[in-house]
DNA sequence: TAACCGTGGAC
DNA sequence: TGTCCAAGGTT
């Protein structure tokens, strides 16, 4: 990190070129149109490792079905994740509607307006607790993302791994001494740059209002700052993909309270090393005494961000079971399905899958079986 | 500390 | 197609 005391001008460039820049340089965000932590909060959560671009229409939709704090912490959860449906990191909308109980709960939906107070709820962390605090409340604290992590690194010509602790907690301690009363401004600034400007690849240095002062630039360092460890790819698995089909309904099951996808509706799906939809079968037959043999459909490949999963997908029709007559049109059939398993599983028409919250490694099989 | 936790965009 | 990675938090 530069001194702080013998580099006053380059500090004086990075405050003031850098907000005046942001001036006139920042993108119109639904979200930069408030004050309102509420929306503030929403804004955030849904930007945790999720591009701008892609959230926008999930915020609008979300202000609008959910418009402050007392009618989030209203609402169900199965509403709240299905608003969140196609956004991923689902945990995100869990910790939301939690955090919104607490505060009606608490606080009688007032919300909390210090750093101290926001990090104590469920899904803010320093990051987003930084960034309500300082945008809705103008608190003086910082709020380190990766994108300021990577600016201020090439702007002091750092070779610290970002990845690590002691990077965050020295890089935030230098900011938060060099943070003007504008800490709301500086903090969404320096994010702005690095979205729009001091980009991870191809950086667009001759755009830059700080460049003057970026000891990378001068260096010729900018490609190989910000240093981090790769991240180690992904394993692959093998997965069977059980479509279950009774009157023109398809069998859902709702996954674990925890866990990959957690909480979300799923196709009954489990590992395999043999692929001949024969370890899916198995799985069926804890809900399902009677079952065809498995009828192949079709493959897809899912890519989490540590799981790519390999999915053969097969068909089976029910046989002779109680619930296949058209007055109990989507009736669960199995007499012996296991306590745990109640209300967790259900027969919907692809007209109406709609209504379920499905991740999108199961709605892009939708397609796949609809002639099933 | 490092694994876990989704999805889509950019190149 | 492969690779990186994005306004991170939790455990």
């Amino acid at each position: 990190m530069l001194n702080t005391d013998n580099n006053r001008h380059l500090i004086n460039i990075l405050q003031l070129d850098l907000l005046n820049w942001f001036k006139t340089a920042k993108r119109n965000l639904p979200f930069r149109q408030t004050k309102d932590p509420y929306s503030i909060w929403i804004s955030e959560i849904m930007a945790q490792q999720t591009q701008i671009d892609t959230l926008i229409p999930y915020y609008n939709r979300f202000i609008d079905r959910f418009p402050d704090v007392i009618s989030l912490a209203a609402a169900s959860e199965d509403d709240v994740i299905k608003a969140w449906e196609g956004l991923g990191y689902y945990s995100r909308a869990r910790n939301l509607h939690q955090a919104a109980k607490m505060i009606v709960a608490d606080s009688n939906g007032i919300f909390p307006n210090r750093f101290d107070q926001l990090i104590k709820l469920p899904g803010i962390g320093p990051y987003t607790g930084g960034a309500i605090a300082s945008i809705a409340f103008n608190e003086k604290v910082s709020a380190v993302d990766g994108n300021v992590l990577r600016v201020i690194s090439r702007y002091c010509n750092s070779f610290d791994d970002i990845g690590a602790a002691k990077t965050k907690k020295s890089m935030t301690q230098w900011i938060e001494s060099i943070l003007p009363a504008a800490a709301g401004d500086f903090n969404e600034a320096l994010m702005e740059l690095g979205a729009l400007v001091c980009t991870p690849q191809s950086p667009k240095c001759l755009l830059c209002p700080i460049r003057c002062g970026c000891q990378s630039f001068s260096s010729g360092t900018t490609d190989q700052i910000p240093v981090k460890k790769k991240k180690q790819k992904q394993i692959t698995k093998k997965m069977e993909v059980g479509i279950v089909k009774q009157n023109g309904g398809l069998f859902f099951i709702r996954r674990p309270e925890s866990g990959l996808l957690s909480g979300m509706w799923s196709f009954p799906i489990a590992e395999t090393a043999a692929g001949n939809g024969n370890d899916i079968k198995k799985k069926l037959g804890d809900y399902f005494p009677a079952l065809s043999d498995p009828v192949f459909i079709g493959e897809s490949r899912h890519v989490f961000s540590h799981i790519i999963w390999e999915m053969t997908v097969y068909g089976f029709n029910l046989a002779g079971m109680v619930g296949e007559t058209a007055d109990i049109p989507y009736a669960q059939t199995a007499a012996d399905v296991s306590e745990d398993q109640t209300g967790r599983t259900q027969f919907k028409p692809l007209s109406a899958v709609d209504d379920l919250a499905l991740p999108i490694a199961f709605s892009k099989l939708l397609t796949l079986i609809k002639d099933f």
